[in-house]
DNA sequence: CCCCAATTCCCCACTTTTCCCCACAATCCT
DNA sequence: AGGATTGTGGGGAAAAGTGGGGAATTGGGG
């Protein structure tokens, strides 16, 4: 389970340290993704990007269908590993993709990790914030 | 279940005691999380913690609602555990958004502890024992 | 086929922050 | 009154954040 939201500098060639608190759940490597929906950049550990790819797969209703879907989810996906400094590198495609240039928030989201560039955050963090104590509110938690 | 209110100093390095009375019930380490809604630090319990965000998740409609509401509820929490003195240390992130500098307000509330600056704390007291004693006319308790 | 350039990967180094331990004064309980 | 617990402060060791260098690898061009 990941939590928190952290600041972390991206250095010219492209890496970038996760928090160790997250290091310690991935010593095994990760797996990175385009956000789907959103210009982020996603983090799964290994064991739940393979659950997810499974149950995504197991939704496809015809071969062409699975093909494409195949497609989409393993063409923007790239496995990482630590660096000795606890870094790992963001492939270019994705950090043009998230537009993230020097600086990265590093979001725990429960079963994954979110990159994403201060100006993009910012606006989604607001309206993330919003929803939640809108429900809040409604249902009374 | 948390009462009282208590005054604690908060040190440079962003470390506050929380009554013994709470830290026996706290021995494996709490979440702390923005109080949504509210500018103060909000302390649970894992266990409480996790019946709360899971209850939240549960209401989200659509994936795309999940990803935001889960943004929103994990992004802004932190794990943290005590000290040998029996202290937590409070991220800077959170002290901020409660407006917490050196001294910290400490409130029992229920299945909830919360944090306040003494600046925000006093208003909130008044009008919520204002709203309290309404409610209990208005209810005949 | 060989060589060179560009990239990737791994290691090293430095600075800052965090964490854990120790210390002392005040308070509470017996 | 005395011992144990609690509130408060600080120091030092360890870890984390940041930056850079050089060997290994890859790909393309001569």
């Amino acid at each position: 389970m990941f939590f928190g939201e952290y600041s972390y500098k991206v250095d010219e060639k492209g890496r970038v340290p996760l928090p160790p608190k997250f290091r310690r759940e991935l010593k095994e490597g990760v797996i990175l993704a385009k956000g789907m929906g959103e210009k982020c950049i996603a983090i799964y550990s290994i064991a739940e990007w393979k659950r997810l790819s499974d149950s995504l797969a197991a939704k496809a209703v015809t071969p062409a269908n699975l093909r494409k879907l195949n497609r989409a989810i393993f063409g923007s996906a790239f496995s990482a590993s630590f660096d000795g400094q606890g870094r790992i590198t963001l492939p270019y495609s994705l950090r043009e993709h998230a537009g993230i240039a020097d600086t990265a928030i590093v979001v725990g989201a429960n079963n994954r990790i979110e990159l994403w560039s201060e100006d993009q955050w910012k606006p989604e963090k607001t309206s993330a914030e919003e929803q939640a104590s809108q429900i809040i509110e409604s249902f009374g938690v």
